[in-house]
RNA sequence: UGGCCCCUCGUUCAAUGGCAGGACUCCGGUUUUUGGAUCCGGCAAUGGAGGUUCGACUCCUCCGGGGCCAACCA
């Protein structure tokens, strides 16, 4: 309503529109439909918490908003079950949200603060005739209400009057009866062919206590009632959900018209997200809680909002994985690489550098005095990272490395530290091994033997020699002990959810997917920050204090996310310390080769479907298409009468007529049978060209009127003759030499670039064949 | 099986009926005191068959494949 309303969120320099429900707001903008406003809401019910998935609805709505001044975003629970809702998810869901970057306009809303609104608008729908109270048991409804093959039956209690259901819904709501014994129902279409439709119930009968509005009510409202009232009342101009609410979008129409809300709302529905390797329904995660696979909700390992926090997952990764993935009406499932490329992304440029030692390997400098020690300076970001800052780092006689830094026989390629070779050692100096200690039991390394070069001190060496490994290392007398906890994906298979019938999703939690390494070392200079910084590990990963477990004197290290790990890759292992699930299985993804398609003839099935038509000069497949609808014969008659070509005028009707309603009516088309065929007839006598009929067809589509109407209006006349055509020819050839030299180098693919450029030069009025020809001619 | 929706590189998102493009992955190379990052380059797609059109990823028909709907859940 007032565009001067400040929006947190409002970023001025909006991209363009970059998906299909960002252009559908932009038109509805330049059409005015909502007087410029835009208002979009993120519902979620308080019964579970965030998780990824809503990240890209909350991304989407809050950012839908934000890309328009004095837009705006509401945040509102769906709350109409007090059977699963509580408090404690309404509270971790604003967090949440909050954390993610967002903010909303105002209070928080609630549908249960519209309860008494929506009681009225009930009690509107029973005047109107078009809401009963039926007292069918629930089995009885579902009885009544047929299958998705067959039609339903009308309840007995359907055409009860209004009376009477006036005066049952109020003792509904009065609490004079048990639950479950009666609802409120639509009257709509027993026999739709969309289930939702059939007679959809509008409130049930609930002695139970509601999280905000406590015993108040006896009667609660349902989702497809509520939803869509709630968006009215809160006046949101684009009701974003997702693919599974398209059938129930007919009832949310349905039921604006029916109270007659002006400027109603529009839902559209987009895909949902899907990751690899995890699972984002709410039923699942709530097995993987209480069947104890995870800790919590805030696991580390879960894709719940709480658990990539806890886990070091920046809302800034999040977010950016948002708009990076996209909004579209197919089926989708994410390759995980996306989101941890957008966590490393993002972790790259923020993560002050520290080292710390996984799997530590003794090391003892023998050319180092054993009472000496230094303090050497590391700077905390690599030099491509624009950030200042430094930290202290000590070195001693004795270190640790990274177990698998060191081989006894290493394999061509690799070049970190073996007997006799010399590597650097991170920000300190060149070390050459001399010698190995092994277990004399076991034969397991114990402890390597090295010497230091002096003169490299900083990790350059004056003479200028060059080594190619450099490792990570801690000093042991000065280094902290921690533990360090490695998240690997909860389950072994990209789709989870794809399993046999009768198994167990459970069945694909990788066991491996936690490791917890207990004797790590990690330098001293963690101990000087407060928690909660986000470390990168030198060459390892990502990591940061778990916010539950770590404690100043018994630090605990989640790993956010490793490192790329081009060695692995090549040495043929998978990561670096701890199993790994197997590669991938591949995705399931349709046939592209269907092996029966010749099997059937196109037309066998439909043959006796519908009128045969019988003209000359139609296919059967035309006269079939034509003739399965009446509306469409009549309409195809009545574009007879102007113009007697059927095969011409069939034409039209199949791919052009067809394409326009889309699945809908001819009868809702602004235009009539009639004037298709006079535009036909035009096109036939050579008046026009087909090419300006379709502008002609488009513009009859948009506001109707006769052909001949809108050439006049929109001076449409046939004014180009070969010698104007020639001359937008050479204009455009003209205007684009460096195309021109692709078409004569052989790329003739650019020949519909040169049509296209040709006919908008000409407004669509030349005749295509001849720019074709002219065209050829010049560029030959 | 009735209705509705969807099908473009391995993945994902683009392309007013007119040059099939971007990102991630992958593969090379550059660079590097992180086998990271960077930079450069490369591989790679319109599910199939017909039709309309000068021209089809786009419009029409059929076939194939996938998804959603038969809670007093949302």
């Amino acid at each position: 309503m007032k565009g001067s309303k400040k929006n947190p969120n409002f970023k001025p320099h909006a991209a363009q529109p970059s998906d299909f429900i960002r252009a559908k707001v932009a038109a509805d903008i330049v059409s005015d439909k909502y007087g410029g406003r835009v208002t979009t809401r993120f519902p979620p019910e308080p019964n579970g918490y965030l998780h990824i998935g809503h990240a890209k609805s909350i991304c989407l709505n809050f950012g839908v908003a934000a890309e328009h001044q004095g837009g705006t975003c509401n945040l509102r629970f769906d709350d109409t079950n007090p059977a699963t809702e509580e408090v404690k998810y309404s509270e971790s869901i604003q967090k949440d949200v909050r954390w993610l970057g967002f903010d909303w306009e105002g209070k928080t809303r609630y549908a249960s603060d519209y309860f008494e609104q929506l009681y009225v608008y009930a009690v509107q729908l029973i005047e109107l005739s078009l809401a009963y109270v039926c007292d069918l048991s629930e089995a009885e409804i579902r009885e009544y209400r047929g299958t998705v093959t067959e039609p339903g039956r009308q309840s007995p209690h359907r055409n009860r009057s209004i009376e009477e259901n006036l005066d049952l819904f109020q003792r509904m709501r009065a609490g004079e009866f048990a639950d479950g014994s009666r609802v409120l129902r639509a009257k709509i279409d027993m026999a739709s062919p969309n289930m939702i439709m059939r007679d959809t119930i509008l409130y049930r009968i609930r002695r139970l206590h509601h999280y905000r509005t406590g015993d108040e009510w006896y009667i609660y409202p349902m989702y497809d009632f509520t939803h869509c009232l709630s968006d009215a009342i809160e006046k949101i101009t684009h009701s974003l959900c997702t693919l599974e609410f398209k059938d129930n979008r007919e009832i949310y129409d349905w039921i604006l018209r029916a109270v007659a809300i002006q400027n109603p709302p529009e839902q559209t529905e987009f895909a949902r997200l899907n990751l690899d390797y995890t699972v984002l329904s709410k039923r699942k995660l709530i097995r993987l809680v209480e069947e104890r696979h995870v800790s919590g909700w805030d696991d580390p390992r879960m894709p719940t909002l709480a658990g990539l926090r806890r886990r070091g997952v920046t809302p800034t990764a999040i977010r950016t994985f948002c708009d990076l993935i996209g909004v579209a009406r197919t089926d989708s499932r994410i390759d995980i690489a996306k989101f941890e490329y957008c966590i490393r992304d993002d972790l790259n440029m923020i993560a002050p550098r520290v080292m710390g030692v996984l799997h530590p390997l003794r090391v003892v400098i023998e050319n180092y005095p054993a009472d000496s020690q230094e303090i050497l300076e590391a700077p905390s970001y690599p030099h491509d990272v624009p950030k200042e800052g430094s930290r202290d780092v000590p070195f001693s006689r004795i270190l640790y490395i990274e177990r698998d830094d060191f081989l006894e026989d290493p394999p061509p390629g690799y070049f970190r530290l073996a007997p006799g070779r010399e590597v650097r050692l991170r920000y300190a100096y060149f070390i050459t091994c001399t010698d190995v200690k092994k277990h004399p039991d076991s034969g397991d390394i114990v402890e390597i033997r090295c010497t230091y070069d002096p003169e490299s001190r900083g990790g350059r060496s004056p003479d200028g020699r060059k080594v190619k490994g450099t490792l990570h290392w801690v000093s042991a007398e000065h280094s902290v002990p921690a533990e360090v906890r490695l998240y690997d994906r909860l389950f072994n298979v990209p789709d989870p959810e794809d399993i046999p019938d009768g198994a167990d999703f459970l069945t694909h939690v990788n066991s491996h997917s936690i490791v917890r390494l207990t004797n790590c070392r990690i330098e001293p200079s963690v101990l000087n920050d407060p928690p909660g910084i986000r470390y990168q590990f030198e060459r390892l990963g990502y990591f940061v204090t778990d916010s539950v477990d770590s404690k100043a004197d018994s630090l605990v290290f989640n790993r956010i996310i490793p490192l790329r790990d081009t060695w692995a890759k090549i040495s043929g292992k998978r990561g670096r310390s701890e199993p790994r699930v197997e590669e991938s299985m591949p995705k399931k993804k349709a046939d592209k080769v269907p092996k029966h398609y010749l099997d059937q003839p196109p037309t066998s099935q439909h043959e006796s479907a519908g009128v045969q038509l019988n003209y000359n000069g139609l296919s059967q497949e035309e006269s079939r298409i034509i003739g399965g609808n009446t509306a469409l014969i009549a309409f195809f008659e009545d574009a007879l009468t102007a113009h007697d070509d059927p095969a011409a005028v069939a034409k039209w009707v199949i791919n052009d007529v067809l394409g326009e309603i889309s699945g809908g009516s001819v009868d809702s088309l602004p235009f009539s049978g009639v004037d298709l065929g006079s535009l036909v007839a035009l096109v036939s006598n050579k008046t026009i060209s087909r090419s300006t009929a379709k502008s002609v067809f488009s513009a009859m589509a948009v506001g109707g009127g006769s052909p001949s109407e809108i050439i006049e209006r929109d001076g449409l006349t046939e004014t180009f003759d070969a010698q104007s055509i020639e001359k937008a020819v050479k204009s455009t050839l003209a205007t684009h030499p460096d195309k021109v030299n692709e078409y004569k180098r052989g790329r003739h693919g650019l020949m519909g670039f040169f049509v296209g450029q040709v006919m908008r030069e000409t407004g669509s009025r030349a005749d295509p064949e001849t720019v074709k020809r002219l065209l050829r001619d010049s560029l030959s």
